[in-house]
DNA sequence: TGAATATATGAACAATTGTTCATATTTACA
DNA sequence: TGTAAATATGAACAATTGTTCATATATTCA
């Protein structure tokens, strides 16, 4: 390939793209995605909010599963926790998951 | 808990969930977002096609890490390549894509 | 045909991740 | 206060993943 031409295409590209910082960043939030176990509990709580146990029911796995996996949603700001008696009750932090997995699930049905 | 409620529960919230089969593959798509190397590749690529060696320059990482991550793109369908000479040009396959790129980037920059 | 360039692929390795078991913590209630 | 139930957490393990090196394949052109 021409050597000018390919320098100035990677300078033209490069300087269109958000810095690395952010996509870094935005490759960890969709790694959350990236999890059947998570994106089931997801799906769940899209109905929802629920306890930790009616969730291990529901996706089929142990309760030390999903908690583990709740912190992992928690961390990425997905869902949020509201303790009552000797239950937490789990439910989504905000809609644009919604949408993000109906764009997913557009793609895939395709 | 009521035992009752709980089963109640568990079996309203799944009758509203997609099949399990679908929500792997969602996962296994989202997977794909989930690594820094591919949404650096995919961000570019929102500008215009790039062959290889293009891409590998712009994100900084050796031709062949490039070529493995372009096959894991071409796989899940989110890129496609055009042969010209010696080089193969890689585009983007829809733009489902960038909308699901930058709904990310919204949630993360709030 | 042979050399040079671009890309693709296989094997190996390190790092990360998801699950489980065991156990700690929290809360309610007898 | 002690027991039971729900949840959270730490350690360990297996499995998966991303990168690199070395090399194979494909293409162009002298």
């Amino acid at each position: 390939m021409a050597h000018e031409e390919h320098k100035d295409i990677v300078q033209e590209v490069k300087s269109t793209m958000p810095d690395t910082d952010t996509l870094f960043e935005l490759a960890d939030f969709f790694k959350v995605f990236g999890d059947s176990t998570r994106i089931r509990i997801m799906c769940a709580l899209f109905e929802r909010e629920l306890s930790v146990c009616c969730i291990a029911d529901i996706v089929g796995m142990e309760q030390s599963t999903v908690s583990h996996q709740l912190r992992v949603l928690r961390q990425e700001n997905l869902v949020k926790v509201r303790r009552d008696g000797k239950q937490s009750y789990y439910s989504l932090e905000d809609e644009h998951i919604q949408k993000i997995f109906e764009m997913g699930l557009e793609h895939i049905l395709e």
